[in-house]
DNA sequence: TTGCCACGTGTGAACGTTTACATCAAGGGG
DNA sequence: CCCCTTGATGTAAACGTTCACACGTGGCAA
């Protein structure tokens, strides 16, 4: 058979290489798994056979009967966000550097899709998932514990939760934010926040606040506004402000995406950046180095991230790691440009 | 046996839920795939054993029987790429509203990881494959032509090529563009291209000269400056074009990101767009909505294609489409922002 | 009553590997 | 010369499904 206006042929198995090289299928296995036991002269019939008949191995037969498939998932909210794009990029390089495919899923972060994630472990499609919840609710911690495979969880959980887990401390990186502002002589300073209730937002809330109080300032539930870490709903909240009437010398928001919603909002009231107001954001996204001016942020290592979550995955897999879950916390780093920096407005570089 | 300390279990399997259900295994299994040909008390008893057991089918072991595995890959250059992001983000989306998962692999632009991906399709890891490559060399097709499970590839190919293929008629795209400045009155209209040798490359370049032609005005070799489309790249372009002293009245960028790396070096030499010159980039990427100017770009609505491939592939793997194989093109669209508008400078989104 | 059909279900053979175990030949030490 | 070891290979049983086929039962028409 052949393949013949779409219907695909049957593949040449390990039988018919078996009896082209005149040995026994088990041979043949053992030549292409184990080659080490096997007569030199067996070994080049074998290969011989293969490569005269086109042989590949069939992955499903292999995935059946060695009870793994090579592949490890990766569950996002969503893949047209830069900060998961590098994510996925780092764990993508990392998952082929070690011999194993990536499937990617996209949850569109919802709590079901989520769940329907680790629970399909048990398929076996894959052999461990990497998983990013922007929520954590008590169903989400008790699925990923029982889960039927390895998994890893990149975002803060619980303290108490038994997953594998790679964080990043981002109210250690809000604190970092503000502090870099009140260093610039900022003292009103603005936050735009993101969708309340999920777990960043709530973290870089608690670093603002620590920030301010830290330095002796007063929080003022007045210039925090929420939005939804969009670049629109950034735009809008600046607009919130601005109409409010505020005064405000700095803003600090709680992702790049919404900062730069905030510049394009800022740029239209022909407010000033840096020179009036101070702006600061939150993921390090590459659309950070070209906007104008190019904007100050705080990097929270997603790159990074992903390829600690993928080693960690891949070594509880292969079994280089055998113990209890861990908790990897990575730092996020103050990335200064123009959009903060008062005394030099042009070309820079972060 | 249960998970302990790493170790995976052994999942339930049909014969247990038979067992359990007092049933036989093919029974289980048509109460599951056509679970029409069985009695309804059959049917409950097989439902109440697979919930009580909380059986799930073995992936690997439906694979090998039924020969599918309700996967397909996409192979694209680099993940990190925005426009294959949009690509990537239509194919996850397309496949899972039908029922198929997403492998992503990365060629990084290189002909052997291409031709890997094509050779792995033998090893029934994946039941069909879109293919994302820059540059067409024989060999490439030659691959293409016999893979052993459906391909459909994204990008210009030969003529003469016998694939499934979704294109865009990027040199069209060009024409749009260049047409776009001579209509804002530019004359003298600098071209960015992108790398030398590769399929896009080639079209937009001619089609930046089809258009001067069409309007009479003459192709001037020292106005066109070769690139890698990364900003970066635009950016020193860019600078070699000032340095170069050309008197300029518009740029076309054959890429975006090219775009951007043009805006912004004329922003440090303090050159004003759209007032000085024209800027037009093409791929419609995310960025060029932030940046300042926004980007008037042409879109090639890689969305789009990534859509349209993953229904052809799809089509195909099911059987709903049996013919010959297909061609789609589909038409560049320009879209009009700040950097090339000189009567209205501020606000204007596309 | 007989024959036929439809329907629900069980039997068993695939699907293409890997691997424990058996087998066999050759070689070496007693 | 025999026995034991060693190494290469074959045999056959998994791995967990699906599905062609066979079988038995009951209903209905002739």
């Amino acid at each position: 058979m052949t393949k013949v206006g779409g219907r695909t042929r049957k593949g040449v198995t390990i039988v018919e290489v078996a009896k082209r090289a005149g040995v026994s299928t088990a041979t043949v296995s053992r030549v292409l798994n184990n080659s080490d036991k096997c007569s030199p002269e067996t070994r080049r019939r074998v290969y011989d056979a293969i490569a005269k008949l086109n042989y590949v191995p069939n992955h499903s037969a292999q995935s059946l009967k060695r009870q793994a498939t090579q592949v490890i998932a990766l569950a996002i909210p969503d893949i047209g966000n830069p900060v998961y794009v590098g994510m996925a990029k780092a764990v993508q390089e990392t998952a082929s550097r070690r011999g194993y495919r990536l499937l990617l899923i996209s949850t569109e972060g919802s709590l079901s899709e989520e769940i329907y994630a680790v629970r399909s472990l048990a398929q076996r499609v894959v052999d461990g998932l990497i998983i990013c919840s922007l929520t954590v609710r008590q169903q989400y911690l008790r699925e990923l514990e029982r889960a039927e495979a390895p998994v890893v969880a990149i975002g803060r959980l619980l303290d108490e939760a038994k997953v594998d887990n790679v964080r990043v401390d981002s109210e250690a990186g809000a604190v970092l934010a503000v502090q870099h502002l009140i260093d610039q002589g900022c003292r009103k300073i603005a936050f735009v926040n993101g969708t309340l209730g999920t777990v960043p937002a709530n973290s870089r809330l608690a670093g603002y606040r620590r920030a301010l109080f830290d330095n002796g300032l007063g929080f003022d539930p007045e210039l925090v506004v929420d939005s939804d870490f969009t670049m629109m709903g950034g735009y809008c909240a600046m607009g919130a402000l601005l109409d409010a009437g505020k005064d405000v010398d700095a803003v600090f928001a709680a992702n790049d995406a919404m900062a730069l919603g905030v510049l394009r909002r800022l740029r239209e009231s022909r407010v000033r950046v840096p020179e009036d107001v101070v702006v600061v954001g939150m993921d390090d996204i590459d659309e950070g180095r070209i906007s104008t001016p190019t904007l100050t942020t705080v990097s929270l290592l997603a790159g990074e991230r992903g390829r600690i979550a993928a080693e960690l995955l891949l070594d509880r897999i292969t079994g280089a790691f055998r113990g209890e879950w861990r908790r990897v916390t990575v730092t996020p780093r103050l990335i200064i440009r123009e959009s903060s920096v008062r005394y030099m407005v042009d070309t820079q570089e972060g």
